[in-house]
DNA sequence: ATGGTTGAGCGTCAA
């Protein structure tokens, strides 16, 4: 006799911190806002030599990882459910860098993979020739592209993070001034739905349509970021297919783009039956 | 066309 497998409501949180230890403080509001059953940070700028190891515990999430450098870049996963790293993955463009953190969650319904992902910025002119850092955004992008189509068909896999590319018209302030500003020119958005084409559905558009302007971002270099509202969606939640029947609901926390020592980033959430 | 702000960690670099 076999039994249906358990599902559950898996709520996940995607959020670009910048600087874990300078915003530790800001997550209790995260989780009091959310309630997130996992958290994935992106430039958690902290080695691991360093890493707050007792910080998620203490928010509620016992299980956790973390891939850190001096400086700049690094990704942790805080989680309520059982992970573990999934091994394997390639190292992007051979650098080293902590851009992607991988694991494996245990759910009562069977293991589900869950990918954060921080894509390289790319610098300011978009021209590889010109700008090594857009060679590596777009080398980036081709090597992951690859990876993920190189895999078998996709299933229960989520991918989360700031890949700093606003794929779609409404998802810059203005689709005309940016065409040619990074993260928003046609060879970054093509590059992205060729990454996405691999399997994935995204999970944020899924409620919220093409036509309406939806952003994650929004530059320190704006006097009154509310007022001007020249916001970009840079960060993205996708879901392989399989999944994409289960999502339930999709928040974005624009009010912590005002909480004190803001990141330029607010957190989103997408709350998904698994 | 330019400049505007922030973080890491002390040089500027990255965003």
């Amino acid at each position: 006799m076999t039994q249906a497998p358990a599902t559950q409501t898996l709520r996940i949180a995607t959020w670009n911190i910048n600087s874990l230890r300078l915003r530790l403080p800001l997550l209790e509001r995260l989780v009091a806002a959310l309630d997130p059953d996992v958290i994935c940070l992106q430039e958690t700028k902290v080695p691991d030599e360093l890493f707050p190891v007792d910080a998620p515990a203490a928010l509620g999430y016992p299980h956790a990882a973390w891939r850190g450098m001096k400086g700049y870049n690094g990704v942790a996963i805080f989680s309520r459910v059982p992970l573990k790293p999934i091994a394997g993955t390639p190292d992007w463009c051979a650098r080293g860098d902590c851009r992607h953190l991988p694991v494996r969650l245990a759910l009562p319904s069977g293991p589900l993979d869950l990918h954060d992902f921080y894509v390289p910025a790319g610098g300011d002119v978009p021209d590889r020739d010109e700008n090594p850092k857009f060679g590596h955004k777009l080398d980036f992008l081709a090597e992951a592209t690859a990876w993920f189509g190189a895999r078998r068909k996709l299933v229960r896999t989520v991918l989360v993070g700031d890949l700093n590319i606003a794929p779609l018209e409404h998802d810059v302030w203005s689709h005309r001034q940016l065409l040619d500003v990074v993260s928003h020119t046609p060879v970054e958005t093509t590059a992205l739905a060729a990454w996405q084409a691999t399997g994935f559905h995204d999970a944020m558009r899924h409620f919220v349509p093409a036509d309406e302007k939806l952003y994650t971002w929004w530059s320190y270099r704006n006097r009154d970021w509310r007022a001007s509202d020249r916001g970009r969606r840079l960060d993205h939640v996708w879901v392989s297919g399989d999944l994409a029947g289960g999502l339930a609901a999709c928040t974005i926390l624009k009010d912590a783009r005002d909480w004190p020592q803001a990141s330029d980033h607010v957190p989103v959430a997408v709350t998904l039956r698994v």
